[in-house]
DNA sequence: TATTATACTGTATATATATTCAGTATATAA
DNA sequence: TTATATACTGAATATATATACAGTATAATA
């Protein structure tokens, strides 16, 4: 996705706004009268410089036939809307967009609510808890965690996702719900976070 | 809203699949090709019977102008989106539109994937097996269950949420994950369902 | 019985709309 | 310096599209 100029941005809000409000796309006058412009043509390349960029595509020879390819570019989160996260490869910025697989749609009244996104799961170490290769579990941000949680862990570089235990105040022991993965025992230097599961 | 015939729902969900599929509404020519008439007026003509009944608004001398009124309404089960069940009162039928209290939506290949609705759980008689009120879970209708399995199970007139346990071939024992709550015996004749958890 | 709603085919047409062509101007990159 | 991208105006045109008109037929109402 190369860089998109300001005007080429007013015209892709136009568009979005239009269609929130009308339900279906402006037409090359109507993009030009919501921002001044005198020529249809105005749009029309606007468009076009839109559409070589990836951010729209335009159905050749249809009216309207405008439509938004990535919705995530423009999407305000309305709190419906949580992004899923695939388990990152070793030292990658967790949260970053380029890791977004998709969004899900959720009513935030329903659930325990309180979760800041899905995380797809790989492997099988959760497997006696219920949690298999490819669930998604809802996890909150947080390092608030106590014994019997199942937590996001990621030490140094690696994530994973186990059953939380405080040894002492210096040790923590991460179980598998799994007998054949072995449990690990940690020193206190690496972030982590609570969840809730599938 | 005034009754829908067949044809004029079959027209209206040509109009939400257009949208979802393409990004704008279709035109008389588009719908009459989907839905195989031969005029475009027969599309004029069930538009503006959409139109008068409440079901879509049409923007007068605009090309593509239609917009459907309440999306709720003309929601076709996509692969993607599940309705939501309250726990029904007693007796009602339980896939009643009326009882629908929202809907979610899900990339499909994401779960466990096979299951057909969420209910939403009242009462806390799932405590113990992390299943708190109000949570989502999500249902397979079928009657294939077996021991510890969570099901949904139908009793007369109500509506549970417990443990699977077979006595004998003419019993089953309903057992709940909090010990607060009481264990049910029961014979067999009603109605089950699994479940997938939380 | 007359009327109204539904459910179409078929033709015709005004106009809404995409789209091309011809310019002007500015900035940036090769 | 010669492109190339951006950012427009203005006019012209082919066609995509809404929409009216003329029929036919069936079922439900009043």
């Amino acid at each position: 996705m190369k860089e998109i100029t300001t005007q080429q941005q007013r015209v892709l809000d136009c568009i979005q706004i239009y269609i929130n409000k009308t339900g279906f796309p402006p037409t090359r006058a109507n993009i030009c009268k919501e921002l001044g412009f005198k020529s249809p043509n105005s749009a029309e390349t606007h468009l076009r410089a839109l559409e070589k960029k990836g951010f729209i595509s335009i159905e050749s020879g249809t009216s309207r036939g405008i439509s938004i390819i990535n919705s995530e570019q423009s999407d305000i989160n309305d709190g419906n809307s949580y992004p899923i996260i695939g388990l990152v490869a070793a030292g990658s910025p967790t949260l970053a967009a380029e890791n977004i697989e998709n969004k899900i749609n959720c009513p935030n009244d329903f659930f325990n609510s309180d979760f800041d996104y899905f995380l797809k799961v790989k492997g099988l170490s959760m497997k006696d808890a219920g949690i298999m290769e490819d669930d998604l579990v809802a996890v909150k941000k947080t390092s608030d965690v106590k014994n019997g949680d199942i937590i996001i862990a990621r030490m140094d570089d690696e994530v994973t996702l186990k059953y939380f235990k405080r040894i002492s105040p210096k040790f923590v022991e991460l179980v598998a719900a799994n007998d054949d993965f072995e449990n690990i025992k940690v020193n206190l230097e690496h972030q982590n976070f609570v969840i809730e599961g599938k």
